[in-house]
RNA sequence: GCCAAAAUAGCUCAGGGGUAGAGCGGCUCACUCGUAAUGAGCAGGUCAAGGGUUCGAUUCCCUUUUUUGGCUCCA
C-alpha cells in the first residue's frame, strides 16, 4: 500500500473539507454559482457567487451546517463522465461550464458527490467525512477574490478555512497566528514608538520617530561602511526631475500610473523620482568614460515615491515614499561576471549580519517581451546562474518572469517564524542604457554599450524595518536597539549614582538612560521590559557601596555587584558582534 | 482600483435617538521602595469628515477619507 505523504494527506483533507463547505452554502443559499475550491496552505477556500453578500454571523451558521453534513458519514464518491454528461449536470453552474471547457480533450471529466452535492473535480478526496474532525477546522473570513484571478472578472465572495487532522493541531495554529499577531510590526511599532502613518497627512507614508531613526541610523552606518568597503561609492541625486529625463528612461511610456502626477513649473513638467536608477546615468554620462574607469559601483539610499493604489497599502512593508538601498554597477561585459557573483556574496553576507541565514534565491529569465540583444540575455541569465550556484544557494527558475528590461536574481529570507519575505534584486537592465544611449571607450577606441546591473539589497530601509520588527517580535539585538540600557535607582535616594553610572555609559558610547520616576523598582522593570531594553542596570545601596552594578537582562537572566567596567566591556563586546542576547 | 468589515480619549475597548464610559498611559500629590504594576486625585473627546432623516443624531441613511482582511497590482 502506497504511504501518502503527511503534506498529501493533509492537502487531501483540506480539499475535502472545501468540499463540505460548498456542499453547507448551497443548502443554506440555494442558488448560489461554485466557482472553484483548492486545497491551500492552512486550509482552504471556496469561491461562491451568492445571491446575497454575507455578513461574520453566516460563518457560525455555515460551520454548524458543515459539523452537521460530517456527522454524516458521507461518502465521497468519484466517477467519471463524458463531457456532454458534464455539461447536462452542471447546466446551471456557469462557473464549471467554464472549467469544463478549460478541461483539455483527451483528459478525463471527473466528478465527485457527497451526499447532494456533486462537484467537477480531479480529486483526490477523503473516502468519507468519517475522516474529518468536526473540531479541527476553523472558518476564517470573506474575502473578495475575482473569478480566474483577472481583475476585469466578476468579484466572487470567497470563505477561507482553516483545516487539521485534529483539535490539537488547530489549536498549535490559532496560537501561532496569535504569535503573529502580537509580532506585528504595526502594534509593536505603536507600543515602542518607533514609527507612525497618518492619514491627514497622507496615506503610506512613513514618520520615523527618535527610536525607528536611531535602528535606522545604525543600519545605514553599517550599511555605508559595508559598502565603503566593498568598493562602491556614495552619490546623492535629486528627488525631483523633468519630463525629459522619464520619457528618456521610458518610465513615462511603461509606468506612468505608477507614479506621481506631474507639476509645473517654468514651463516644464517636473515629476517625483520613482526610480533613482536615471539620475545615476546622469552622473555616469556627464563624461567620456574609458573601460580602464568601469566598474562603477555607485550606492545611495534614495528616497523614492511611488503611486500604490488605495487598496495595497500595508505597515510599513507597502507604503508610497519609500528609501531603497540602491546602487548601480556599470561595467564592461568581461566584467559582468564577477560583478555578479561579489554583489551576491555581498548580498548575502548583508542579510546575515541582521541574523538571517535560511535564504532562497529566485532566479526569472527572459519574458515574452522583452528588450535587448537575446544572446546578452542568455549571457546575463548564466551568468546569474552560475553566481547562485557559487554560493551554494538553493533557487528556483521562474521561466520568463523577468522585467522586460533584463534577467533578475530576487533573495528571499526566512524570520525568526518561518514566513519568508523577498528583500534583495539584482537586476540586469538591457533598457535604460540604450535609451540614454550610455558608452564607453574600449580598449580599441570604439565606443561599447557597458552592462547596468541595479541591485537593493535590503529592498528598502522602510520594508526592511518592517521586517526586522516582525523577525526580533520587536526585541531588538543590543546594536539596534534604540535604548541599550535602563539604568533603575530603587529609590530617589540612588538617584545621583545612577545618573553618574548613565554618565559613564554614554561615554562609553552605549545608548543608555536612567529612570527617575517616582515608580517603585519593579514598575520601572516592568516599563523596561515592557520597551524590551536589553540590559537593566539595578542600583541601591549594595551597587552604590561597591560602586558596581546589578544587572537584569531582557531575558530574566540576572548578575548582581559587578563592575561597572567589566559590564561596559561586556556590552560593548555584544554590540561589536551585533549578537542577540541568549 | 475591486469585495467585505470597521472608525468612540494617546493605546485597548464598552456603550447607545435625549449633552459620553472603563482600564492602561499622561499630569499632580503622598509613599522611599531590591528584580514584571504603591495609593489618591486631576486633566483629556466636534464619537473620522461632509450631507440627509428627526423636535433632537455620536447612534439611523447617503457620500467621502482612512484602516483591517482578501483579490488584483508591485517597474
Amino acid at each position: 500500500m502506497r504511504i501518502m505523504h503527511e503534506h498529501d494527506r493533509l492537502d487531501t483533507l483540506r480539499h475535502s473539507m472545501a468540499h463540505v463547505m460548498a456542499e453547507a452554502v448551497l443548502e443554506l443559499f440555494p442558488g448560489t454559482q461554485i466557482a472553484i475550491g483548492p486545497a491551500i496552505e492552512n486550509g482552504f477556500y471556496y469561491d461562491f457567487d451568492l445571491p446575497r453578500p454575507l455578513v461574520n454571523e453566516d460563518l457560525e451558521t455555515i460551520t454548524e451546517k458543515m459539523k452537521a453534513i460530517i456527522v454524516r458519514n458521507l461518502a465521497f464518491e468519484r466517477k467519471v463522465i463524458t463531457r456532454s454528461e458534464a455539461r447536462e449536470l452542471f447546466k446551471d453552474q456557469v462557473y464549471k461550464l467554464e472549467l469544463l471547457d478549460a478541461i483539455e480533450e483527451g483528459e478525463e471529466v471527473s466528478i465527485y458527490s457527497l451526499g447532494e452535492f456533486t462537484d467537477l473535480c480531479r480529486g483526490p478526496h477523503v473516502e468519507s467525512t468519517k475522516e474529518l474532525r468536526s473540531d479541527a477546522f476553523k472558518l476564517m473570513n470573506i474575502a473578495g477574490a475575482y473569478w480566474r484571478g483577472k481583475e476585469t472578472n466578476p468579484m466572487l465572495t470567497r470563505i477561507y478555512g482553516t483545516a487539521w487532522s485534529n483539535a490539537k493541531e488547530l489549536r498549535l495554529y490559532m496560537q501561532h497566528l496569535e504569535d503573529v499577531e502580537k509580532r506585528d510590526h504595526r502594534k509593536l511599532g505603536r507600543d515602542l514608538d518607533l514609527f507612525s502613518l497618518h492619514e491627514e497627512a497622507g496615506p503610506g507614508l512613513v514618520y520615523w520617530h527618535p527610536n525607528g531613526a536611531r535602528i535606522r541610523q545604525e543600519i545605514e552606518n553599517f550599511w555605508r561602511a559595508e559598502h565603503y568597503a566593498n568598493g562602491y561609492e556614495m552619490v546623492y541625486t535629486p528627488h525631483i526631475g523633468k519630463s525629459w529625463l522619464w520619457e528618456t528612461s521610458g518610465h513615462l511610456g511603461f509606468y506612468k500610473e505608477g507614479m506621481y502626477p506631474s507639476m509645473e513649473m517654468d514651463n516644464a513638467d517636473y515629476y517625483i523620482k520613482p526610480m533613482n536608477c536615471p539620475f545615476h546615468i546622469m552622473i555616469y554620462n556627464n563624461s567620456k568614460r574609458s573601460y580602464r574607469d568601469l566598474p562603477f559601483r555607485w550606492a545611495e539610499l534614495g528616497t523614492v515615491y511611488r503611486y500604490e493604489k488605495a487598496g495595497t497599502m500595508h505597515g510599513l512593508l507597502r507604503v508610497r515614499g519609500f528609501t531603497q538601498d540602491d546602487a548601480h554597477l556599470f561595467v564592461t561585459p568581461d566584467q559582468m561576471e564577477e560583478e555578479i557573483a561579489e554583489v551576491l556574496r555581498f548580498s548575502l553576507y548583508m542579510l546575515k549580519s541582521f541574523g538571517f541565514s535560511d535564504i532562497a534565491a529566485y532566479l526569472s529569465t527572459r519574458p515574452e517581451k522583452a528588450v535587448g540583444d537575446p544572446k546578452r540575455w542568455d549571457d546575463a541569465t548564466e551568468a546569474l546562474r552560475r553566481a547562485i550556484e557559487k554560493e551554494g544557494l538553493s533557487y528556483e527558475v521562474d521561466e520568463g518572469g523577468g522585467a522586460f528590461y533584463g534577467p533578475k536574481i530576487d533573495l528571499k529570507i526566512k524570520d525568526a517564524i518561518g514566513r519568508e519575505w523577498q528583500l534583495s534584486t539584482v537586476q540586469f537592465d538591457f533598457n535604460e542604457p540604450e535609451r540614454f544611449d550610455m558608452t564607453f571607450v574600449d580598449r580599441d577606441g570604439t565606443e561599447k554599450r557597458p552592462y547596468m546591473i541595479h541591485r537593493a539589497l535590503l529592498g528598502s530601509l522602510e520594508r526592511f524595518f518592517g521586517v526586522l520588527i516582525e523577525h526580533y517580535a520587536g526585541a531588538f539585538p543590543p546594536w539596534l536597539a534604540p535604548e541599550q540600557i535602563k539604568v533603575i535607582p530603587v529609590s530617589d535616594a540612588y538617584d545621583e549614582y545612577a545618573r553618574s553610572v548613565v554618565s559613564e555609559l554614554k561615554k562609553a558610547g552605549l545608548r543608555a538612560s536612567g529612570d527617575y520616576s517616582d515608580n517603585r523598582m519593579n514598575a520601572k522593570i516592568r516599563t523596561a521590559q515592557n520597551l524590551k531594553i536589553p540590559y537593566m542596570v539595578i542600583l541601591g545601596e549594595r551597587e552604590k557601596e561597591s560602586n558596581g552594578v546589578s544587572v537584569r537582562y531582557r531575558t530574566g537572566r540576572q548578575e548582581n555587584s559587578i563592575a561597572l567596567g567589566s559590564f561596559i566591556k561586556q556590552v560593548q563586546a555584544t554590540v561589536a558582534a551585533k549578537a542577540q542576547l541568549s
